[in-house]
DNA sequence: TTGTATGCGTTATCAT
DNA sequence: ATGATAACGCATACAA
């Protein structure tokens, strides 16, 4: 015999499915006595209840979906690790998609979301994506959606990210007071919204502190390799930065091996501050002083966000919030 | 009106419901004609396939699971990674779920992964794990399983692990012949299997090249900050090692922010080296030479070999898989 | 308090 | 070549 189904259980005891239905679950028609001997059968005969059954009659997955570009080591570890344990705690369970930062794949995630009929959506967008039609014209009508980190700012969104341009901010004021004057700003893909946002926080900063802004030692790049290879090539240059602000851990990475090679000591030829989401900057030396920005928090913010959203807690659509950093001071400026 | 379904094909079309699901799946039993006729107005309709029904009238999931410990930095990025990649590829999706390093975690992992249906199971143990009853009693007979990295190698399990032992030797053979003598050895968990097999091929190199093994100078650690703190206690004894081996990423973490702070010289004062899976040792100064064990790789070989026990294109059971691990030659030591 | 009947969307089996 | 029916396991509106 195979698994045991609420019928086998109904014709042992003689009686209906249905009454074995309910007093698996405790409904409150039926007798105590009833009850107790259902239970009883169930738990001998080892009844497991066939969730997929049960899901697809009441027509939810018992799912989360997860978009990311890709799994890297950096901010998205702790942001799926938020985001497991709070929708298991919250009886779902989590499926995990890559877009590998392409538009293409990152469509085709959305309908693979939209047909396995999961009850919620948390997406990274990849950086190729400049519209989320693909996310709101159809499939958010039946399934709530939290963009977070990577997002587009629209009408009918809700979104979690950090305050971009606060970060940045904060990071130059800091070298400022320390007096550094000649910065130089590497930043990640054009195409985020994170990047628009930091690089417009890092300029607003140049200019209240009356700083010049060097466009020599100011670039974008992609992948860790890129940034080292473009900031070894600064560093060959005649006037070099008194200090360097790198927008995200990947960037840094890159940059403190072309310091490592140039052999530059930090901070006393160079200085570095970066925003930084995981330990990095821990596990350099000098340590690196940073903008403290939590994945988890990102992670846990973002997907309560979307549990209220499914619970009809939060009646608009578009709720935008914005969590804060903070500055810790380590050795490296 | 709500999502189009095949009913709704059939009713427009004044055809039976079974001649829709026919045709729109290209069944030679359906006349040309009809099947363009039918799938033309699902076109136009938009007619979406709902798989939740497909997969309970199958009674497959489209589900694989994945269980870790918990989502960290250095090893699940690439292994997590990858398995996504080739499940796509698959047609299935991917489900996470962690431990947390708890057994009881790991147990109620288990039942949702019974209940959810899934199709297959990639299991990396939690340190608490010392038996895997709880997967192969009940679980493994409806679906195949593959546990990888944290394994207990017991029968009828089918394993990826890489040879830890090797890799351990290959480090300390490494050490031995630049001409280190009084080796460190930072060891991880003890209930490991993987720590064991290190911990052994540790042993046995230091034998084969004569070399005294230092008790004073080995530990197990649990996490970074353990591993940092012991060593920065190893550190303020009067004799000390001239190299340390550290058996994981996490494990080096530690134990060079334990040498950065005494401000010791790698590797002139001592030689560091290690067996990682991610890119810290590229990240530190100087860079680690280490014993590389991919986790993209890992993962890969885990979800191709249970890709093949579900389609049963492999017999046993009990198939252990050993990765092979290469030395990489960088700057300590 | 319990039973009956129906349906969720799809497909396999049988009949026509 | 197409139609009719039943079934997957469960939940629920309605009846008794």
């Amino acid at each position: 015999m195979g698994r045991i189904t609420i019928k086998d259980i109904a014709k042992l005891l003689e009686v209906n499915p249905s009454t074995v239905s309910r007093a698996l679950k405790d409904h409150p028609d039926i007798s105590v006595s009833m009850k107790e001997k259902i239970q009883q059968v169930a738990k001998d005969l080892g009844y497991q209840p066939n969730y997929q059954a049960i899901r697809f009659r009441q027509n939810k997955s018992g799912l989360i979906g997860l978009i990311i570009p890709e799994m890297g080591m950096f901010f998205f570890p702790a942001v799926v690790k938020a985001i497991e344990e709070i929708v298991k705690k919250n009886g779902y369970n989590l499926i995990i998609l890559q877009s590998n930062d392409l538009l293409e794949k990152e469509k085709e995630n959305a309908l693979v979301c939209q047909n396995f009929g999961l009850d919620g959506l948390l997406v990274c967008l990849s950086k190729e994506t400049m519209d989320v039609g693909h996310f709101t014209e159809t499939i958010q009508r039946k399934m709530p959606i939290v963009f977070f980190d990577k997002v587009i700012q629209q009408k009918e969104c809700s979104t979690v990210v950090i305050n971009d341009e606060l970060a940045a901010i904060t990071a130059i004021n800091h070298l400022a007071r320390k007096g550094y004057k000649k910065i130089s700003g590497i930043f990640g893909n054009q195409n985020l919204e994170i990047t628009q946002s930091r690089k417009k926080g890092f300029l607003k900063a140049l200019t209240k502190h009356r700083l010049l802004h060097y466009g020599e030692f100011c670039f974008h790049a992609d992948t860790l390799e890129e940034s080292k290879r473009k900031f070894a090539e600064l560093l060959e240059q005649s006037v070099l930065p008194d200090a360097v602000f790198t927008m995200t851990d990947q960037t840094l990475a890159g940059v403190i091996q072309a310091i490592y090679e140039k052999g530059l000591s930090i901070p006393e030829e160079l200085a570095v501050i970066c925003i930084s989401n995981g330990n990095l900057p821990y596990y350099l030396n000098p340590q690196i002083t940073h903008i403290r920005h939590s994945g988890y928090a990102v992670g846990k913010t973002a997907v309560e966000l979307l549990f209220d959203l499914m619970n009809d807690k939060v009646v608009v659509s578009n709720n935008q919030l914005e969590l804060e950093t903070f500055l810790v001071e380590l050795d490296s400026c």
